[in-house]
DNA sequence: TAAAATACGTCAGCTATGTTGACATATTTT
DNA sequence: AAAATATGTCAACATAGCTGACGTATTTTA
C-alpha cells in the first residue's frame, strides 16, 4: 500500500517543450497553489484579527475597495456565498463604519457599497501588506515570470471570471 | 474601478529592474489568486461533500498521500493547524478506514500515516479532478508560462516552505 | 394596474474548521 | 530519575459557511 515515494517531495521543474506532464508536475502545482495561499492570507489574517475581524471581512473591504459602488448582489456574485453569510459580515462592516451603503437613485431596491474613510485605511493597511509580498516576488521572479504566473491562473479561473482580467495592459 | 489613490509603489529600487508594479498589477495578483484558489477548491469540494468530508479532510488525504510514512507532527507543520483541529479530521478518516497509522518501531511515540485503499482510491478521485484542471492551464499556457507560474508561487512561499520545492535542474 | 420578479434583509438552526487551555499516557532523551 | 517529546482527549469557544422561511420595498411585466 505505501509507494515508496520521497517523503519530502523534491520536485523538479516542468521539462521544456511538447510540455509533457507529469503526475509530479501537476502535484506541485497543487502544493504551490496550497503553501502560496496560506502565506498569502497570512499576515492579513493576523491583522484583522486584531480588528476582530476574519478573512471573511477582508474579502468584503478588499472587493469593495477595488469596486466602489458596487451593489450587494455584484458582490455575492464575486465571494459565491450566501446572502445569509455575507449579511453577518456585512452587517457588521456598517455597523463599525467601515463600509457605508446607499440607495443607487437609478434603481432604489439596490443599495451600493463604499468604504469610509476608516474603510479605506484598514483596506490600504491590509492591501499594502500583501502588494509588499506579491512585489518582491515578482521582482524576483522577473517580467516573463509574471507573465507566466497571470496566465496560468487565468487559465485556472473558470471562464466567467477570467472575463474580468484583461491580457493587455 | 478606482484608481484615486496609489497606496503602495514599492519603495525600494527604481532600478534598471523591468518590472514596473503598478498598484494594478498587484491588485491583479491578488484576485487571481483569489479566484484561482476559489475555482481549483470548487469541485474537490462537491465530492468530499458526498463522503461527508470537507477541505481539512482533503488535505490530510492529500499529505499522507504524497507523502506515505509520514507521522502526525509531520503533518501539522505542513497543515499549520494545532493537533486539536486536526484530531477531529484524522480521527474520523482513521474510523472510516480512509487511514492508518502504524507505530514507527524506531521510535514508538510516532505514528506513521498512510493511506488504505479506500483512502488512496478517494485521493485518486480528488487528485485527478484537480490535476486536469491545472493540466489544461499549463497546456494552455505553454511551457515558459508553467515555469513562470511555479517561479512567482515559490517566491510568495516562506523561505521554509520553498525548501520542499527545489529546482533540481 | 395587478401580479410577478428582483434586491435586500433577517431570524433560526445547523455544520465545518479553526482557536485556547488543561490534562493524560507512552516513550525517548538527558 | 527527571525532563522532553509525540500523541491523544475533553471542554469551551469563534468564524464562516450552509438551508429554509419569511418580510418589505421596488421595479418589471403581463
Amino acid at each position: 500500500m505505501s509507494e515508496e515515494f520521497d517523503p519530502v517531495m523534491p520536485m523538479s521543474k516542468p521539462r521544456a517543450n511538447p510540455l509533457f506532464l507529469r503526475d509530479e508536475d501537476l502535484r506541485q502545482a497543487m502544493e504551490l497553489l496550497f503553501f502560496a495561499y496560506r502565506d498569502f492570507t497570512d499576515e492579513p489574517d493576523s491583522i484583522l484579527a486584531q480588528y476582530g475581524f476574519g478573512r471573511a471581512h477582508h474579502r468584503v473591504i478588499y472587493f469593495v475597495g477595488a469596486n466602489p459602488g458596487m451593489s450587494v448582489s455584484d458582490l455575492l456574485g464575486i465571494l459565491r456565498i450566501t446572502k445569509q453569510s455575507l449579511s453577518r459580515v456585512l452587517s457588521q462592516l456598517l455597523k463599525e463604519e467601515f463600509i457605508e451603503q446607499l440607495t443607487d437613485e437609478a434603481d432604489r431596491r439596490r443599495r451600493l457599497l463604499y468604504l469610509t474613510q476608516r474603510g479605506q485605511d484598514l483596506e490600504n493597511l491590509l492591501t499594502e501588506r500583501q502588494s509588499k509580498l506579491i512585489a518582491r516576488a515578482y521582482r524576483e521572479a522577473g517580467a516573463d515570470a509574471v507573465a507566466g504566473f497571470c496566465t496560468v491562473l487565468r487559465g485556472i479561473i473558470n471562464d466567467t471570471d477570467r472575463r474580468r482580467f484583461t491580457i493587455d495592459e
